[in-house]
DNA sequence: GTAGGGTTAG
């Protein structure tokens, strides 16, 4: 007989509580919910309904519904139930609903295949997937048929644990046994999972293929490849898709748009933004929240916080509030233009607006303290996070070890780094990156070769930024045949070196006055497929320089234009030196490399 | 009543 305040409620007041009960300070403030005794059946199922499209304010409120339809008897049909998994799953409280779950089960709850679907759906959010599996076997078990939900929610989940192999065979075993018949969601899926491993054309062929099966694709399946095509920088191929989605009768939705704004922005399409946005008008799709965040988001990166900020006046005009992403991107405008007071601003503008700035919000900030070298700053940022019950994380602390490392604060390092851990935050890749970075740039080479040692024997060095850094760090201090035997052997690991790998490589080189062997990588460079950017270029013209190879300089700066790339500020102050400061000293070559230098400059 | 797509930081 269930009693009033169920075992299951007990457990999970005691355990999910405390992280739970912080009213949400973007809501609006609503009137306290508390179903009474005098609560009615049929208002108990119209909150239900209503949460489980939006969801709970709080974990409290979903225990109070539970135990008043505890109390019902007879007791409510299933569908009721599935509605409270639901508006949990809404909530984000996936274990409380697997918790839940198995309180209907032994509560001898009825359930049906819509519940365990449910149950499957939340225990994909978790870290495992045991569980989901378990609960598969559970449902053939038990008698019911797991249906195409079913098994397109545990694709799902295997594609976001990083599974992708699992899934297919788990896909092709359902079609070869025809267990189910695949349907939009089914291909969609698939193809969003092959977008996201870079498999984008595999992706287009699945397309054609779901299309000649006459499962037809809509919205949601054109949109991922359309995303996929814009992180590509493919964005006409993708403008060139939504033209297909027209003429086959698929209207693209706000989502399309906005991924499609998103392409478009960061490919510095500034001119196609304007006929997109107009197009969303004249398809009747206003911009939404997520629109503006990306226009904001463009302003910032292009330095413009002024026309951000006017993006920013148009969204509350147009009764479009802005959210602590909006506020995030513009701090980090500001962040990146060095106004780092601004940012500061920003931060407390959130605050009178009744938005609660979040983890992120500090950690852009932080950020921007530790760039302009504000370390003091950034520190004490830190220590207001817990004031306002914001946690630091693995990020808040990367940053800052960070910014230690580049004023040469090691010392500091070690203690932050310990608190860091004191407080259960994981060291994850980035952080292994900066403290590699850190030994090798406060000159502790002996100390990096070592952790780069210990990252290898944990399977962790598998990474080439990690290999880039350490190359870097043995070629600037001199101790170039260790470089170059870590760069020989990144092939057999199975690691492509980049822009970066190849250019510091090259730098080395120059360095040693191997000149032959720098030009020598950088053909390498270009054949492998991997094109130089203007670091490349401005790399090896100080190299020729250095390397007092004029001629050789006067090819490659021409080359380096052509790309459209500008001699840097130490390529040129590099010449500027060049010029000899007596006449009688003067070098004709010299002289006429400096002439012709400076003339392509100014 | 359950499943699939888009925005911020080291």
């Amino acid at each position: 007989m269930p009693q009033s305040v169920s075992p299951c409620s007990l457990l999970l007041h005691s355990h999910f509580l405390p992280f739970s009960t912080k009213p949400n300070p973007n809501s609006q403030p609503k009137p306290p919910f508390i179903p009474s005794p005098s609560t009615t059946h049929p208002e108990l199922q119209q909150l239900l309904y209503h949460k489980s499209k939006v969801g709970f304010d709080n974990l409290h409120d979903a225990l109070l519904v539970f135990d008043k339809m505890l109390q019902i008897k007879p007791l409510l049909p299933v569908i009721k139930f599935n509605q409270l998994l639901t508006a949990l799953v809404r909530t984000k409280e996936y274990s409380v609903a697997i918790s839940m779950f198995r309180e209907f089960r032994l509560l001898s709850i009825p359930v049906d295949i819509v519940t365990f679907n449910t149950a499957i759906h939340s225990t994909c959010h978790l870290s495992t997937l045991d569980y989901a599996f378990s609960l598969l076997a559970g449902i053939i078990k038990s008698g019911w048929v797991p249906d195409v939900v079913t098994y397109n929610t545990l694709i799902k989940g295997l594609l976001s644990h990083d599974r992708p192999l699992e899934a297919e065979h788990l896909f092709k075993k359902l079609i070869i046994y025809k267990e189910i018949q695949p349907n939009v969601v089914t291909y969609s899926t698939i193809i969003d999972g092959l977008c996201k491993t870079s498999n984008t054309s595999m992706a287009l062929k699945l397309l054609r293929k779901m299309e000649k099966l006459g499962c037809k694709p809509d919205a949601i399946t054109y949109t991922s490849i359309i995303d996929s095509l814009c992180k590509e920088r493919r964005v006409d191929h993708a403008l060139d898709l939504v033209s297909v989605m027209s003429v086959k009768g698929i209207p693209p939705n706000v989502i399309t748009y906005n991924t499609l704004l998103q392409g478009l922005c960061s490919s510095s399409r500034w001119e196609d933004v304007e006929p997109l946005l107009s197009e969303m008008g004249a398809q009747k799709i206003p911009p939404d929240l997520h629109t503006y965040n990306i226009l904001v988001d463009a302003h910032c990166k292009e330095g413009r916080t002024i026309d951000a900020q006017d993006v920013i006046e148009i969204m509350i005009k147009k009764s479009v509030p802005p959210d602590v992403i909006t506020y995030n991107t513009l701090m980090d405008g500001f962040c990146l233009t060095g106004k780092t007071d601004r940012a500061l601003e920003v931060l407390n503008t959130m605050r009178n607006n009744g938005i609660a700035p979040n983890c992120y919000s500090f950690n852009i900030l932080i950020n921007g303290y530790c760039k302009r070298q504000e370390l003091d700053k950034a520190i004490n940022l830190l220590r207001q996070m817990p004031v306002e019950g914001i946690k630091a994380d693995v990020q808040t602390y990367s940053t800052i070890v960070h910014g230690l490392f580049q004023m040469g604060r090691h010392n500091d390092v070690h203690n932050l780094l310990h608190e860091m851990l004191k407080k259960g935050n994981k060291p994850d890749i980035v952080t292994c990156r900066i403290l590699l970075d850190g030994l090798c740039k406060n000159r502790y080479m002996d100390e990096a070769i070592s952790f780069f040692r210990m990252m290898e024997c944990k399977g962790i060095a598998h990474d080439i930024q990690i290999h880039t850094i350490l190359i870097d760090g043995l070629c600037k201090n001199r101790k170039l045949d260790e470089a170059r035997n870590i760069f020989d052997k990144l092939a057999s690991r199975g690691l492509q070196p980049n822009v970066k790998t190849y250019t510091t490589m090259i730098q080395g080189f120059c360095q040693e006055g191997l000149f032959e062997e720098a030009k020598i990588l950088l053909s390498e460079m270009e054949t492998s497929g991997c094109l130089p950017n203007d670091v490349t270029y401005n790399t090896i013209i100080r190299g020729s320089l250095l390397n007092k190879r004029y001629e050789e300089a006067v090819v490659l700066i021409e080359n380096m234009r052509a790309h459209n790339y500008k001699a840097d500020a130490s390529t040129t102050s590099m010449v500027v030196e060049l010029f000899p400061k007596e006449q009688e000293e003067q070098d004709p070559a010299v002289l006429a490399f400096c002439k012709w230098f400076l003339q392509q400059v100014l």
